[in-house]
DNA sequence: GCTATAATCTCTAGTCACTAGAGCATCAAG
DNA sequence: CTTGATGCTCTAGTGACTAGAGATTATAGC
């Protein structure tokens, strides 16, 4: 049996994460000791590892709460869980895409200020304010 | 002169945005007419596209607050402006190369997935599990 | 047994950048 | 003159925590 702060390292979870993860069910509330303490058992490593894991790959909160019930689930849970997974990775690809537009955009705004030598007018600060300038395409 | 939803259309920043602007600072409070009512001047427009645009490019507000002071002093302000364009292309490039650490992942897992069927353990569910099957080595 | 310090508890409020909604006043068009 | 759009203020909610106050309890050294 664990203290909340045995947990902690053990996950690398903070404890105030944790208490917040048993507030909003995710982690379901342990024993108390007499005196009012936190008494996990040796699962709730397993599972807050998993929950940290997946949060760590960026999956949110609500996603996470899916997959756990799929582990739970017994039966044919892994198209499910694949489909999860599958979702959650085309919109990393979004984001990557989306972020790649940007670094070449700030990029190509930092080259062309460093041209100018900065004499007169700020390049940066041109460019920001003129929409006209911009060449990513999305919304 | 512009009421707010005439500001809203042209700058393509939503109404509530707009006053949520004007109550953190970053939009100087524009007169009023008899009826309460705001009316924008013309360069109103000009720093909102700024703001907007700024943001769209990822700049947090407070950096954008730092490079609107820079807009309005005078005198050689380009170099300030370029560190804090050029922190902020770190920042992303740093994001991307997360995010490509962790689209390998979920991409890995998938495969393995796949590749065994699906028939007993789901396997996306294992890695999420198991943090030594984790492949990203950052924190 | 005593004391110091570390860990734990609950509770509230703050973060960021908005978004949503209530409930009211006012404006422009037909 | 009525209707519907627009505007106003104010409060609260979002997600995923983080920070702090103030109280209690556990542990280690003496």
């Amino acid at each position: 049996m664990f203290g909340i702060g045995d947990l902690s390292r053990a996950t690398e979870v903070k404890v105030p994460t944790i208490r917040y993860y048993e507030e909003i069910g995710l982690l379901p509330a342990p024993v108390r000791t007499a005196s009012n303490r936190r008494r996990y058992p040796p699962e709730a490593v397993q599972r807050l590892r998993f929950i940290r894991h997946a949060r760590e790959l960026g999956f949110d909160i609500s996603a996470i709460r899916d997959l756990l019930s799929l582990k739970t689930d017994d039966g044919p849970s892994c198209h499910q869980a694949d489909a999860i997974a599958r979702a959650h990775l085309e919109q990393i690809d979004r984001r990557i895409e989306r972020l790649s537009a940007l670094r070449d955009e700030i990029g190509q705004m930092l080259a062309d200020c460093a041209s100018r030598a900065c004499d007169d007018q700020c390049r940066v600060l041109e460019v920001l304010s003129d929409h006209g300038h911009c060449r990513h395409r999305e919304h």
